[in-house]
DNA sequence: ATGAAAGCGCTAACAA
DNA sequence: TTGTTAGCGCTTTCAT
């Protein structure tokens, strides 16, 4: 057992000559307290060093002040700005964020465990681009809101880029510049995320009159080897697409490798589009076109979620979604004249 | 105010017809308890969901099990990583890891006092490249591990990569493919990893008999833009360089786009190697030679080292050093003999 | 093996 | 305005 605290408030209290209450009334700037006798406490405090106790105030209270976060990793840039802004919007309102990473259900389980049903924390973030059984086995009474996926109304509050709107923009971008051959490389399927930038592909390209090839789509697991096979399997069943519309920056990376590989030049031989626009984009060879997802936002907008409902415990299950926005750079461009 | 918790140990005690101290005895897995009313109270805890309530036994046992991690930001992945690596290793302790970003030296000593001098936490991980003021002012009695600089002994236990052997390594990569006029771009020299990584770097020249040339070192601020601004200056002051020994990745990055943008081929005209081996680093053109700082090792001994010091209060204060490794990929080359 | 009593450091309700 | 009295839910003596 480690030492205890070493200044109390009532140690406070004894040498300002007043009762401990007192003392509790001053450190949480009560009004009805004397100029005169405010001042001799906080000499007190001042001379003694006095910090209040965070623990024994949360016992008092009943609150913490604290929200847990729980993400797949801390390391993807997409995950770890979503935690940054949570955690920057989290302490603007006196919250603290404890976070950790749950590799799979049963860490996540775990966790749930320790942090929520423990009253360790007020509110849930989960951040998950998969909706898995584990996560609607959570506590009822205490906020959630999921980032990455949309759990329905009944499971709890969620925070999405507008995936739909993201894929028409990437591929509207394509078609714009006069592209109607364009293989597309999708996330997992079983991720909404994944279905609903599909959608948003396929419905732009049929309100063009274009009809999607299944040849043209192949799918990947969001990393950049992924998306390099994908390109290396649609070269080989149907080689004549004009632009890759991949459902990532990382996999549009990748792809941008094997195109290379097969001597096909970006974009002069073929468009490359992603989504995220991650560090670096722009250093890559050619510079990333892509739509970006604001992840600072969509953590600061979580965690207000959370925060509302713990502080007014009516707050209806809100869905919200997050605009794109598209950054032309230049792995896209007009399909060749040649081809 | 929130609503308390439902069930506590004393409904528990009064439904197994026991005292609610047998119940923390229950609940603690100790041994002094008969079979028998053990099972009669696991029975009461099951049907009613006890599920004890970390506050209560923070405020009795004066421990919190939780960690502070302080960090200039939580997107940069080098420090993600960090983090992430401690999380795990607090974790595998039985720790929380309560995360928050810093911007400043005042945010800084804020969260300090929030989180250290309240007793919310019972140990701090400072991520840092560079110590201030504000880091050797921190309460005395909790321990602390400085990741990523020194403070010196009085201050706190640190892990860093063992940067005079990474700069040592870089530089001797470049020689062995036969280079001898090799420019430096550092990163900020108030940081002690850039002086570390630059005499690394001086060391090595002068043992194979090179005199370092000051028109061969620029400095940069760890960002590709910085690294591609340094091969600007380079380019202008002494352009006669074969090899670029960038001391991070992103300004490698940076340096390859300038040499290109200048008409210099990487690696034929010009190798260039960096530190760090960040994500997607074998996917830019040409995949980047590098030497690898193992920062998910550093977070996991850094939480180990806080822990240890926390359970053993005579714990001495450790500097650890954590070895570099060259990963050679495309980016560096032999000099071309046509120069 | 079990229970009773005390207290962790603070806040909240009530008195004075 | 100030002080007194009770807890918050648990662990830790110390009895029994």
């Amino acid at each position: 057992m480690l030492p205890r605290s070493r200044v109390t408030i009532r140690d406070v209290a004894a040498k300002a000559g007043v009762s401990h209450q007192t003392v509790s009334r001053v450190i949480n700037g009560r009004e009805n307290v004397t100029e005169a006798t405010r001042g001799r406490v906080e000499a007190a405090i001042h001379e003694m060093g006095y910090q209040p106790n965070a623990i024994a105030r949360s016992m008092a209270r009943g609150r913490t002040f604290t929200l847990a976060c729980i993400s797949p990793n801390l390391t993807d840039v997409t995950y770890a700005s979503i935690i940054e802004g949570a955690e920057t919007e989290a302490r603007a309102h006196g919250y603290f964020l404890l976070t950790a990473s749950a590799a799979d259900g049963e860490m996540f389980a775990t966790l749930v465990d320790q942090m929520l049903a423990s009253r360790r924390t007020e509110g849930l973030l989960v951040i998950t681009p998969r909706i898995s059984e584990h996560h609607l086995r959570l506590p009822k009474n205490v906020p959630v809101v999921f980032v990455g996926a949309n759990p329905g109304d009944e499971w709890g509050a969620s925070v999405n880029l507008d995936d739909e709107e993201a894929g028409r923009m990437a591929t509207g971008h394509l078609i714009d510049l006069g592209h109607r051959r364009i293989a597309l490389i999708t996330g997992p399927l079983e991720e909404q995320s994944s279905q609903n930038r599909l959608h948003g592909f396929q419905g732009t390209l049929q309100a063009v009159g274009i009809e999607p090839s299944p040849l043209l789509v192949e799918g990947g697991d969001w990393s950049a080897t992924s998306g390099l096979q994908a390109v290396q399997r649609l070269l080989s069943q149907e080689p004549g697409f004009t632009a890759v519309f991949a459902q990532n920056d990382r996999m549009a990376v990748g792809a941008i490798c094997a195109l290379r590989d097969a001597g096909r030049c970006v974009p002069k031989d073929v468009s490359v589009i992603g989504i995220d626009d991650m560090p670096l984009g722009s250093y890559f060879d050619p510079p990333l076109t892509t739509v970006l997802q604001d992840t600072h936002r969509m953590g600061r907008q979580a965690a207000c979620l959370v925060i509302h409902a713990i502080e007014q415990r009516d707050a209806p299950c809100e869905h919200q979604l997050v605009e794109p926005r598209l950054i032309i750079r230049k792995s896209t461009d007009g399909p060749s004249p040649l081809r």
